[in-house]
DNA sequence: AGGCCTCGAGTTCA
DNA sequence: CTCGAGGCCT
């Protein structure tokens, strides 16, 4: 891919930048998430830096929010609204830090500093005057200097107090929400009069703020968290002007504003950053969202000193969750070869943090993936996480499509060895989506048989990875299964990178795989449709692995399970001669265990479990072991058949699918408990 | 023949 | 986790 211009590539993002900006700020009708629209905001922000300073094209972004509709008056801010500059690590807040203490000693001042964190809300800032103790206007921050009336919207929230306790003069700041669950039974209410959907909590706020019908406003149950007081004049003794942000909160909370209780005073980063990991796992629990921290210098005589920069106070700064919906470039698409010969289109990316973690690919399943997204070599493109694991392509961004994009072709030769491709038929008539390499003799098919082989389901030869089996394979130490067990210590010590000891425990851990039970057996041979399950069906059906060998095409079918094309191919793996040679090598070292009899368990007899997110204590496959020995049975999707859904940290699709169909949610305690293991 | 339920296969990063 | 497709029930 060539190199994109980059003055090209600013004058594109800045159009873009500009656009979804007043979708989102004047039309309420953002189009892309907030993660993409930050995403692409501090792209552009470092472009600019790197690229333009000093010539006359610079023209940094300084101005946040839109212009204001008509039908909402306008109201200029007695005092300027900023917003906080964010960081996205520990180090970055460190930075910051540092910068605080140099300014404070250069002027002199007291260094020694304390936090307020507070949860930053996912919601819309508001602004709110008071006189005499009267709510005279509330607003919303648009662009920092002016914003829209929205006072008798403000009106019809109950969390805001329309007269406070003392007849004082000032103007508060705060957070304007909407609760997870209303937002739920809001849009699902819409759903049922065909109005759209709201996208997320914040823009379900912002909408039902700005509504003519007031009354609609009331309807909505908005709530709020005030944070801050811009201004504060008060003839009451009992109210006098606050020193520090924690004596703010304090004062508002007595004004009787709603304030979140989760703010929390700290001494040193350390605490900060224990409170930062605290709150990243909590976040979810909340009926707001949160996207990260705002810390703030709590002495107010300091934050002074600080001041301004063009764009943002100095004494605070937002400290956000890693953001898990990102855009990227995509440099390549390049394609892979499976165990089975099946070719997957992999997206090269430009590497970029999601989640918490570098992504640099993303799978593309197959053509009509790539079809349905319209995706492009070259194109930008947003990521996200499946189950914050797994990198997806969400979308192309059209607009940012450099000239010199280029179309995917499907290959027409095997990548590694150059053979045809083709796809498969299957049943009458049809075609399947996936492309395959024929060519069974294919390195790199050979390669993912081995590596499948050797694997923990498989053969579980410890310390056989991936890439250690790839090295042997080609430095032609092993090309079939039995090669594995006729490898000698001198072998492996002829290969850089491996010392006597390493060897000597490959070998030993080869030696030790050499006992299998009869269906991981089956399972490592890699069958075609013969994976983990089936495996084990045909294991528990025959007993003994000759029995399997010879099993004729009726018998297979015969098994509750097992169909045609199952059955089909079973019966020609074993009817090549060329299997049947390998098989008679391998078993010379292989020693077929005897499944035992299923430990008497019948607790959980007739009750199908799935599992999603990762559990506290116990590994998947342990569960699985334990949930099978009792006689219950794991599947791996949700259906009305689910009794149970087995419930881990950050779990996946999985658990709105069980909320959909009204299934039984445990978690590790309750499961262990529920019976008594 | 159609629809639901499951399974298999491929995938990512630390 | 997601997708496609095999198996089985209606």
């Amino acid at each position: 891919m060539k190199k994109i211009d980059s003055v090209e590539r600013i004058k594109q993002l800045r159009e873009l930048v500009e656009y979804h900006r007043q979708k989102y700020h004047r039309d309420d009708a953002p189009e892309i998430s907030d993660e993409t629209y930050d995403s692409l905001m501090r792209e552009l922000e470092v472009l600019e830096k790197v690229k333009l300073k000093n010539t006359k094209e610079f023209t940094p972004i300084e101005k946040v929010g839109g212009k204001i509709l008509d039908k909402f008056t306008k109201v200029r801010h007695e005092t300027s609204q900023w917003s906080y500059d964010n960081v996205f690590s520990k180090e970055e807040l460190i930075i910051w830090d540092t910068r605080v203490e140099n300014i404070l000693k250069k002027e002199g001042f007291e260094i020694k500093r304390s936090y307020i964190c507070e949860l930053k809300i996912d919601g819309l800032k508001i602004i709110l005057t008071y006189k005499n103790g009267e709510l005279i206007q509330g607003a919303t921050r648009g662009d920092g200097e002016v914003g829209e009336d929205i006072t008798e919207n403000v009106r019809m929230i109950e969390s805001i107090p329309k007269k406070l306790p003392f007849p004082i003069d000032c103007i508060v700041v705060g957070e304007a929400w909407m609760a997870k669950d209303d937002f739920d039974l809001l849009n699902k209410e819409r759903t049922s009069n065909g109005e759209p959907v709201f996208a997320n909590t914040r823009n379900a706020a912002a909408g039902s703020l700005r509504q003519l019908d007031t009354s609609v406003t009331g309807k909505r149950k908005i709530k709020t968290f005030i944070y801050a007081i811009d201004e504060l004049v008060s003839n009451n003794k009992k109210i006098v002007k606050p020193k520090t942000q924690k004596e703010t909160l304090d004062l508002l909370e007595k004004l009787s504003f709603s304030v979140n209780k989760e703010s929390r005073h700290f001494n040193s980063l350390e605490e900060i950053n224990d409170f930062y990991d605290l709150q990243s796992n909590k976040k979810n629990s909340y009926q707001y969202g949160v996207d990260g921290l705002v810390i703030k210098i709590n002495d107010f005589s300091q934050c002074d000193v600080l001041g301004y920069t063009a764009k943002a106070p100095r004494f605070g700064i937002a400290f956000k969750f890693p953001a898990e919906e990102v855009t990227t470039i995509v440099e390549d698409i390049v394609v892979q070869v499976g165990r089975t010969g099946a070719l997957t289109p992999v997206a090269h990316l430009v590497p970029v943090r999601v989640a918490g973690s570098l992504v640099s690919r993303a799978t593309l399943h197959n053509e009509e993936e790539i079809e349905r997204l319209g995706l492009m070599i070259g194109d930008t493109v947003i990521i996200k996480k499946a189950g914050d694991v797994i990198p997806e392509v969400v979308r192309v961004i059209l607009e940012l499509r450099p000239k010199n994009s280029k179309k995917f072709l499907p290959p027409i030769h095997c990548p590694i060895c150059g053979s045809l491709t083709e796809k498969k038929s299957i049943g009458k008539g049809s075609i399947g989506v996936a492309l395959y390499c024929v060519n069974k003799k294919c390195f790199a098919q050979e390669v993912e048989r081995l590596i499948h082989f050797a694997s923990k389901k498989g053969m579980n030869i410890v310390g056989m990875g991936d890439s250690i089996v790839e090295q042997f394979a080609e430095n032609g130490l092993v090309g079939s299964f039995p090669d594995f067990y006729e490898l000698t210590e001198g072998d492996i010590l002829g290969l850089p990178l491996f010392a006597e000891l390493k060897s000597k425990n490959i070998i030993e851990s080869i030696e030790k795989s050499k006992k299998v039970t009869l269906h991981r057996f089956l399972y490592a041979l890699g069958i075609l449709h013969v994976g983990e399950e089936t495996a084990y069906l045909l294991a528990e059906h025959f007993k003994v692995f000759d029995k399997v060998k010879n099993a004729s095409y009726e018998e297979l079918v015969l098994i509750d399970g097992i169909g045609e094309v199952v059955a089909d191919s079973v019966q020609n793996y074993f009817k090549d001669s060329e299997n049947r040679e390998m098989l008679e090598r391998l078993l010379v070292h292989i020693k077929i265990e005897k499944i035992q009899p299923k430990k008497g368990g019948s607790v959980l007899k007739g009750k199908t479990f799935v599992l999603t997110g990762t559990l506290p204590n116990i590994s998947r496959d342990e569960v699985k072991k334990i949930i099978k020995e009792l006689g219950g049975s794991v599947s791996s999707s949700v259906s009305k058949n689910t009794d149970y859904i087995l419930l881990g940290e950050n779990p996946g699709t999985k658990y709105d699918e069980g909320q959909k169909l009204g299934i039984k949610m445990i978690d590790e305690e309750e499961f262990l408990k529920l019976f008594k293991l």
